[in-house]
DNA sequence: TCTTTATATATCAAAGTGATATAGATCGGT
DNA sequence: ACCGATCTATATCACTTTGATATATAAAGA
């Protein structure tokens, strides 16, 4: 599933500009999906030449041409099509993670700090969803709003349980330095 | 944290060859990060060039050369100074939650399946990083092996209690045909 | 015997990121 | 009234990374 599809796929909810749908990433889809401005536009571009959508340039005032693009019936098929491919894994890129693998060589006061972070910022996206949840449209984006939550929460949950573990580990740099 | 940083980190652990760094991505950190040969190669030999890491290549009876990658002093200070960096946003990419978002699109029967499949997979993956967790290594290990596991359970989880949210959705194609 | 899997490195087109450029509008604070 | 920040809107580009492919040999399994 590229970008390119998961335009398509947006433009089968509506029509939209680059600019929206680069909006519908970061409201809707953000928490398992992501696209810059740097891939929508050239895939808005090649969806045009392949026929899958149309695009009508809106002259406004004193703007840039909004060009507002919309779905053909050989884009609704093409997208019908991708759907039914079998999904490829998810991947989980964290630097979070990635850091805490290493705890051996972070100061322990820092690492409490990634932590106490981390575990504040997920809490704060939990409620923030579930917000979102109960203000959603469809079904399908209240489940996964719900879907986003429940993994927020479980990760919370077990940083908070499980931090003694990476914990344990850090340098206690105040006692090399002073002895 | 790119592809070269980890490298280093990896090297932090011990000398390797790219072939077993590769699998050390695979084997360990594959839940929360991934490479492939194509960025890891490119990353050694830039490490090198920039005295990162020391290479030594061993020649071998009926095979290619291995080429054996350690850490220099610079490199291990570079890491700690990567380390200390601000960790970016984890990112999920997600073609089942894509999917599912247009869920109703999709024939029932086909949605049900990918689901099945989707928390039977996850199941087993708690198995399997449960079972990795209790012979692993260090506590980090250990840490990391876990918050795998409590992902996948909670995804499962909430899968099987909420499916129902998008397959109330789905296409219903034997009414539409039949009728 | 033959296919698959493992060891081992390397390259490359294509996809995608993150930054930057451009340019007017609108909103909030002082 | 003025200034900075944020929003609308499109576009480009160097760089990173992927996923596939190439090359060679060995060992294990069918």
């Amino acid at each position: 599933m590229d970008i390119r599809t998961l335009c398509l796929g947006i433009l089968t909810i509506g029509d939209a500009s680059g600019y929206e749908i680069k909006k519908v990433f970061e409201d809707e889809l953000s928490h398992f999906y992501d696209a810059s401005y740097g891939s929508i536009y050239p895939a808005l571009t090649r969806l045009t030449d392949d026929g899958l959508v149309s695009c009508q340039a809106m002259a406004q005032e004193r703007r840039p041409d909004k060009k507002v693009y919309a779905i053909t019936t050989a884009g609704r098929m093409a997208f019908m099509d991708a759907l039914a491919q079998k999904p490829r894994k998810d991947k989980l890129r964290s630097d979070f993670l990635a850091i805490l693998r290493f705890a051996d060589l972070l100061p322990a006061r820092h690492l409490a700090a990634l932590i106490d972070d981390r575990v504040a910022e997920y809490r704060a996206r939990v409620a923030e969803l579930t917000g979102y949840r109960a203000q959603a449209g469809g079904p399908a984006q209240q489940f996964i709003a719900g879907y986003g939550a429940a993994l927020y929460q479980a990760t919370a949950d077990y940083l908070t349980d499980n931090r003694h573990l990476v914990e344990g580990e850090a340098l206690l740099s105040t006692a090399s330095v002073g002895s």
